[in-house]
Parts: C-alpha cells; structure tokens; sequence
DNA sequence: GGCCGGCATCAAGATTTCGTCAAGACGCCA
DNA sequence: TGGCGTCTTGACGAAATCTTGATGCCGGCC
C-alpha cells in the first residue's frame, strides 16, 4: 500500500461486469489493475504486487483454481473469488486452496466493498510484527518459538523451552512439582522430581544473570517453582 | 536497453520496405539491426539481443511463424508482426504463437510507431519487477519460482522448490518437521521426517556456502527447521 | 555437633534425532 | 523402450538431547 489507497487487482473476463467494478472501486478511493484472462493476471500481480485480489473463477484459458493457487504460492495478499450461486463445490475448494472470501454473483456493491474492507483490515494485522512477552531483559516470541535475553537469542532445547513456556503461561503463579512435571513429561513421570532439578538449572544458566541467585525462575522450597510476573 | 535507445530487429526480405523503416526509425532515434530472411533473423537476435522486434511473415527461407515461436523459445521481448490486410488467419496464429501485436501493410507511420512505444512501455514494465525478496546473497523470483544465489540461478526440483518456499513464507519462524511435510508432502507423510531431511541436505548443499554449518536454512533440534529471517 | 531431607550442580552413559551417501523405484519424454 | 531427472528408501556415523547417578551445599532438628 505504497501510494496510499490500496491496489486492487480485477480478474474478469466479463467486460461489463469489469466496467461495474471499475466504476464502484475507483469511486471508493482504490487504485486498479485490471486483467482479463489467468495468464494476464499472473503478469499483471507479479508486476504490480496487489493489495487485494478480486478473482472471477470463470475465466477462458486457465482454471481459477490454478490462478489461486498460483497466486498464493507467493502473494500473502487476501484474495477474493467471485461466484457463481450454484458453483457450492467451487466456493470451498477456493477456500482451501488459500482464498480469504468470496462473494456470489450477482452481488451487491456494498456487501462487497464491505467484505473488502475487511479483508483489507485483516491484511494489515497479519503484515505487523509478532507478538513479543517482554520480561525484565528476557523476550519470548512466542509464535517464532524464540526467546532473547537482551537481543541475543537463547538456544532451547525442548524440553528445556516447554518447560520455560508452561511457567511463563502460568507466571508469578506457585507451580508444584508434580504440576510442572505432568504439563512437560506426562502423567508417567510426575514423581520424577529430579527432572525438574536439572532442567530448571540449565534454564537459570541459560537465563539468569547469577544462575546462583535466581531472577526469573524462583524456587519455592517443599512445593516446586515460581516465574516471576514482573 | 543498455545503452539507452531501444535496439530493434527489422525482420523483413523486402528491401524497399526495409528502407523506408530504417528511415524512419533512425530518425525516431532508435538503433537498428536488419535481416532479409530467417535464418539470418535468428543469428542476429542470438548476438544482439533485441529490445524489440519487427518481424514480417512472409520470408523467403523459414516460414514466419516458424521464426516467432523459435524467438519466443528464449526472447521475452516484444515482438510486432507485419502481415498483408488478408492474412486473417496468420495474425491469429502469429498472436497465439507469442506476438504482442500485429500492423497490417501497407501501415501508416504513425500507428507503427504508436504501436511500438506501447509494446516498449509494457515490456519495460514486465521486466521491471517481479517482486524479488532477498536474503543475504540469495535471490527469490516467486512469482516465476526462480532461485538465484549471487546472481547466478539455481536450479531446483519441484519439491525442493516447495519446501523453501513454505520456510521462505514463514522466514524467521521455527517450522516443526509436521507443519513442513503437511504442507509440501500433505497430511498422508506427515511422519516421514526422513524425507525432509535429505531435501534440507539437497537444499543446503545448494544454498549454502558452508553446508556444513548452514546460514540460511537452521536446524531446531528435535523440534524442526527455520529460515533465517535476516 | 551430627544427621537428614530438599535442593543444586556436574558429568557420564543411553537414547533419540540429524546429516549424508547411495542404491533402488518411479514417472516422463523422446 | 531406454535414458534421464526426480523422489523414495535404507544404512550408518555424528551430534544433540535426555536420563541417571554421584556429590556437595544448606538449614532445621535431634
């Protein structure tokens, strides 16, 4: 979305239905690109990498299946798939194969413009970064499974990152022994307490400043561990 | 376009015909390279790639189209075909054999050159940008599924393509070996960490300078891979 | 002071997972 | 049908991880 308003890709080969939609799009503020066949279509995105792609799947040369799936091989921008009513089969196969909605013809200019919109919107909170836990100078992207301590990654094993990751999803809470051991190792293991020794010590050798004198991981004597909140 | 004038190849028997275009071509500034048959079109072309090419069909030697389509074996510039007024057929055929447009003799100056500047401009698109991504000395043509480690391409398989592209969708992320065998080999493999293992090693020994210790392609013990994010 | 239980640390196997090579199977095109 | 590129499968050494045992520390209690 360089220029401001977002590009919007058509694909149809209908000219008067692309006309409809050239006239109701521009008139909301978007840019266009238009195509009229898969072929075309595949140049036009590659060259003008569109915000948002509203794809016919009743096109003349190639399948719309195969321009989606084309597509979505590098485009991480929501696509749209137009409609038949009583293509059902179709609408869902789309859909597995990576559209984000679809719209059935004929249609009404507001649902699909409001349908647009919200594609739109998901887009942008999909593009902003992952969301980090911050701790003291610890930081665990959680979704990248990575963990930081002042911008340098810790390497985990994972046993030892499962570990950290069910008290951190529990955190400033007391977790007993037997908690901590059936969350990470199973029922089987739950007396195995030694476990919990050994790997909350590479932890802290791993995490802490003064392995010694814990900041993080806190020990609570003849129960099991604490992570700290704040 | 290297050295700023646009190079166009004149394909043309006629000598009188090939006169007049070198006259007015020359004066529009452009650089111009001649053939009086086939042959000598597909020589000239190899040794100076053209940014352009006029081509007309009736040639002594090879017939025309059998020169477009061996052009458009490995020229993806634009390609103008001269037909007579009732050659209906052949401008059909020449258009589906790769053509980008056709003018009919005897043509007005005017229009050729109209239509010349056209196919430049849309050509200088095309070849504009394909959104590249880059990562360190590697390249990622996605939407053409090309590959390019300092400039040089890098062939390779279907599924070694498929799987670098899934970790390249997710760079930074740690992908564990069942999200990556779902998504290249589908839900039926999604056991056979093997197969991933000797695709990273043919992936690796590809990319990597060091395959030994991988810069790109990261190994998350017991739990997957990752793609190096920056 | 000596003894004991809970905890921390270290290190040596045991086990699992990885990387690599290469042979076989497969599909495709000439 | 034979060759070619590709994918699958098997085998084995190397690396990482997990388990297990030994040892030491500390505070409380007899």
């Amino acid at each position: 979305m360089q220029q401001g308003s977002p590009l919007i890709l058509i694909v149809e080969d209908e000219q008067p239905i692309r006309r409809f939609l050239r006239a109701s799009l521009t008139s909301e503020g978007y840019r266009l690109n238009e195509a009229a066949s898969g072929e075309e279509a595949l140049r036009v995105a590659a060259s003008y990498p569109p915000d948002l792609v509203l794809l016919d799947l009743g096109l003349p040369d190639i399948d719309g299946q195969e321009v989606l799936s084309r597509l979505r091989e590098w485009l991480t921008a929501p696509i749209i798939v137009l409609t038949a009513r009583d293509q059902e089969q179709q609408k869902i196969t789309a859909l597995d194969a990576g559209a984000d909605d679809y719209v059935t013809k004929p249609f009404a200019t507001g649902e699909l413009l409001a349908r647009m919109r919200t594609a739109l919107r998901h887009a942008q909170h999909l593009a902003a970064e992952s969301p980090t836990v911050r701790v003291g100078d610890l930081r665990f992207d959680l979704p990248a499974r990575l963990v930081f301590k002042r911008d340098t990654q810790i390497h985990l094993t994972p046993l030892e990152y499962k570990l950290l990751a069910t008290m951190l999803k529990h955190s400033g809470k007391v977790l007993t022994h037997r908690f901590l051991l059936r969350e990470v190792w199973g029922p089987e293991d739950s007396q195995e307490t030694h476990y919990l020794r050994v790997f909350v010590a590479s932890l802290r050798r791993k995490l802490e400043d003064d392995p010694a004198r814990p900041r993080y991981i806190l020990t609570e004597p003849g129960v099991g561990y604490r992570f700290a909140a704040e």
